[in-house]
DNA sequence: CCATTATCGAGACGTAACGTCTAGAAATAG
DNA sequence: CTATTTCTAGACGTTACGTCTCGATAATGG
């Protein structure tokens, strides 16, 4: 039934606006904050009409959402790099990378804030992002295992947890954000192999 | 000048409509959730004015902070059980006991969410709530410093990072509540010696 | 080339909650 | 009894919400 069907006629979506309207979202965010970021500034912002941006968008978090695909780099590596310190030590490069992209850290900490509030955003943030995080790490975590390289005790679920909730912690409940020696203290943590089996 | 001064005379502060205020909000964010939690309502249920609420609390949130006080109990042992191990442990056991207790995930959800909004909330959500529980695991771990039991390279500040990021991430970002194996894990991960130094 | 269809910008509309303010009753102290 | 403070009750203007209407603009199909 919604498969990927019909071109249809009668004009097309204008990528144009859809730019304009992206970062004007984001630019907003970060100059007045999320609570005071309506579907109306945007629209004024983007020079565009206020039924446009409902169109294609159920809310303002997901317009954020979007913005945030386009205005940072979202990639994470997760390339084989021979063991697995090495490919975490990657990883939590790349996390602290994208989190020094100017405006990240305040758009992050709006939509986990959305995402208590809003139970169907929630489901849209978690497939949208927080999803493919996670499966970025555990992958890692599974290649170690095949490659007899990981810690004993030590699942891809549980290790997802650990990062990413300190990761959440910070940006969330402190001010401090990843450092290099938050880096270390992870990769000593997570490569300690206990004497037992 | 604004000390502990004045008795003053006057009408006193209810009590009576405080705690009716306290449990109202309580009540209201379980039944129809933080976001459309009024103050008007609030008020209502509690059989109080308006201007009562906004009186004594800035937000809904600081109301529904003070009552989270109220419905449960948020003590936490920190008393010397001898090791390391076995005070993490009743720590983690007493973090599990709060989070059962009916209604807490959502309010915490709403607080840590509210608290990303409104700079001057998260202010008060810091003093009033996430640094007492911090202080009460870093002051575990430094008891456990001084007994020469802390395992080497782990900080009370990382420990407090690592355990609270892995309990809030649970809570904001998946289903999952925190449950005896990860208990046994986070020991495990937090006892473990690196065979230097 | 014309009818059809979908998107576009612009803005009017009723609704809902906001936080402030006023008013009079009730309680407490000197 | 007088001054002071809190109490319940509710009116008030403001603001953004999400829906709806409108005429114009593009793209397709016949």
């Amino acid at each position: 039934m919604t498969g990927a069907t019909t071109p249809a006629r009668g004009r097309r979506r204008s990528e144009q606006t859809r730019l304009a309207i992206l970062t004007a979202a984001y630019e907003l965010t970060t100059e007045v904050g999320f609570p005071d970021l309506t579907i109306e500034g945007i629209a004024a912002r983007a020079g565009a009409g206020k039924q446009t941006v409902y169109r294609w968008w159920p809310t303002k978090a997901d317009v954020l959402l979007e913005a945030l695909a386009l205005k940072a780099d979202l990639k994470v590596s997760t390339a084989d790099q021979g063991s697995f310190d090495a490919e975490l030590d990657a990883f939590l490069r790349d996390s602290a990378a994208l989190m020094a992209f100017p405006g990240v850290v305040p758009v992050l900490r709006s939509l986990m804030a959305e995402a208590q509030r809003d139970a169907d955003f929630r489901r849209r943030f978690q497939d949208g992002f927080l999803a493919k995080r996670r499966a970025a790490l555990e992958t890692v975590v599974e290649r170690a295992a095949a490659r007899g390289d990981k810690p004993a005790h030590l699942t891809a679920a549980f290790a997802a947890d650990l990062v990413f909730g300190l990761i959440w912690y910070r940006v969330l409940a402190t001010e401090r954000l990843l450092g290099q020696d938050d880096i270390t203290a992870i990769r000593r943590l997570l490569n300690e192999h206990p004497g037992e089996e």
